[in-house]
DNA sequence: AGCTCATGGCGAG
DNA sequence: TCGCCCTGAGCTG
């Protein structure tokens, strides 16, 4: 389940796997069995992702667009591949390995066109390098949407969701349902710095981690500890536990059909 | 076996 | 704001 790291941690692994040589493309499950007889057999050029969108390049023949949604999960395994079960939406094969995506919200065959229009709806993304926060800025310091909803609209930051939204805006000190346009420039590009730190790591590690070295429950002297989505963090999912720095409670609540957490404790009105 | 929930996003009203 | 789509894990019974 993923967030912009998962991605472009995908779209290294794709080129580093098949990329620039042949492959072969089903669908077992058959959904797309289209689209994937139009790429099998065809050099993987090039993989890409903006936000939390992967796009695999055929030349030509266009882009296999991938989006994952909340289910959508991806088994990379050596060859032979297993026998595909039921839900397998695409298999990628070559020599050496094979890739199954299973639950994707889009798994689509696209051209150059339809490619760009994603990229123009979406924003800047923290991983991509050329990408900047100032056109996130522009939009934030002009809305009267809360922070936490605008960290989550892919059109104003692309590549955040729950957790690192919840995990940043601890970090920084900001209470969640504060006003974009009642941020400080400082606030923000802060806020943006940390996240192309915190993702870099997160495509590096495979998971979110976000609590600095001086808060880990070693240097806390508390028991060690691994939330249940497989990284350490302060407040995503901790709904009534203690703060790991005032100790206070952690609170939540609904914000557009999603659970926020933060500490009210550490993040001030 | 059936329910609930999950790191997303879309379209209808 | 709600319902809906995609899948699987982890409960409950």
């Amino acid at each position: 389940m993923p967030e912009g790291h998962t991605i472009h941690r995908l779209a290294a692994d794709h080129d580093l796997v098949f990329g620039g040589r042949p492959l072969r493309v089903s669908s077992p499950q058959g959904k797309f069995s289209d689209g994937a007889a139009l790429v099998d057999g065809l050099v993987l050029e090039s993989a890409e992702a903006h936000g939390k969108h992967l796009f695999l390049g055929f030349g030509p023949s266009g882009w296999v667009h991938i989006h994952l949604g909340l289910f959508g999960k991806y088994g990379f395994g050596d060859a032979p591949a297993p026998p595909a079960t039921e839900t397998v939406r695409l298999r990628l094969i070559n020599d050496e390995a094979y890739a199954d995506l299973r639950g994707p919200t889009t798994c689509a065959l696209i051209t150059d066109g339809e490619k760009q229009a994603i990229h123009d709806r979406l924003g800047p993304d923290p991983l991509r390098a050329r990408d900047t926060g100032e056109k996130a800025w522009q939009r934030i310091s002009k809305s009267r949407t809360t922070i936490a909803a605008l960290l989550m609209d892919q059109k104003v930051i692309a590549g955040v969701g729950n957790v690192y939204r919840a995990e940043v805006l601890f970090r920084h000190g900001i209470d969640p349902y504060r006003l974009g346009k009642d941020l400080t420039r400082a606030e923000w590009d802060a806020v943006w710095a940390d996240l192309v730190e915190l993702m870099r790591e997160g495509v590096r590690l495979g998971r979110i981690d976000t609590v600095r070295p001086e808060h880990t429950p070693e240097a806390m002297g508390r028991p060690p500890r691994v939330d249940d989505h497989g990284g350490e963090v302060y407040v995503y999912r901790r709904a009534h536990q203690p703060c790991h720095i005032c100790g206070g409670e952690i609170r939540t609540a609904g914000l557009a059909a999603r659970n926020l957490f933060w500490c009210p404790g550490c993040q001030k009105p």
